[in-house]
DNA sequence: ATACGTGCAAAGTATTTGCAAACGG
DNA sequence: CCGTTTGCAAATACTTTGCACGTAT
């Protein structure tokens, strides 16, 4: 599975660039190495206490800045008052979000072709452009009715 | 301008929804119709109290929330741990978000090829989707150098 | 042994809320 | 007048920081 290969891949980054290995880090990124789309610091928080490996929430905190310093994680704002971050891949898929305004739910899409439209705007802003969001807003499915 | 019709546009509304008129939603209304780009809400606040018209911070946010409520004035956020609002217009004309990772300055693009593909992506959702946002980051031309 | 990693509690920000006074219709 | 709007200060929510202790190398 993809998020196996992205937790032994994020270990060995820090490995390499000399950080020691810690439980606490260690927990939050096996944790995140199988999520599917974004957490916030406190679903981190919740999940690893629920197994039993509770680490503090500044360790949560302190682990997710690191990783998005070196490029391992993106953080995400869906304007819910709270961050979030998933595991970046280096292979460059990726996804983006549709949250509902309702529920509050986040659900991840593809499209290849947003992503080429992307790409050559990115092309004429005269910066050097390193990521992209795209946040789309509604009513899911079940919200609507 | 513009500007001056989102104004008068957006009094009318709160008008005819029964709002009555005070001296610090006018302030915070006037103000936004003026910007060109996304604004926080402590510039407002700043902004105004030079202006000579301060009003509290407390009443920034209560107007920010209520035109947002109403859908005149969208709520964005570009990742600096807080919340940047502008004018919407109701012709639909609207831009996207350009971020400097290094000083944090904020432009705006617009383009029509990604305007069209967000709405093709929009259709595939199952979501009722009721807006998006687009923030491209990395480094500005200064920043680069 | 030594420096890095961690947890707790305290501090910091951005934003929201309670309440009494000011104000508009 | 009466109910909305406002400002202040207190409360809240999320995140960061200081510091003493634990732990990997």
């Amino acid at each position: 599975m993809a998020g196996a290969s992205w937790t032994d891949d994020t270990l060995a980054v820090l490995d390499r660039a000399g950080f020691r290995s810690g439980s606490a880090r260690r927990a939050v990124i096996e944790l995140l190495g199988r999520q599917d789309c974004c957490v916030t610091a406190q679903e981190i928080f919740d999940g690893l206490r629920e197994e039993g490996r509770a680490v503090g929430i500044a360790s949560v905190y302190r682990v997710l800045d690191l990783l998005a310093e070196k490029g391992l994680v993106q953080r995400i704002d869906v304007g819910a008052g709270m961050a979030r971050f998933e595991p970046l891949y280096r292979s460059g898929e990726h996804h983006h979000h549709l949250v509902c305004d309702e529920c509050g739910k986040v659900e991840a899409f593809e499209d290849d072709e947003l992503e080429r439209a992307l790409h050559r705007v990115e092309g004429r802003t005269g910066y050097s452009v390193e990521g992209h969001d795209v946040v789309l807003r509604g009513a899911c499915g079940e919200c609507r009715a």
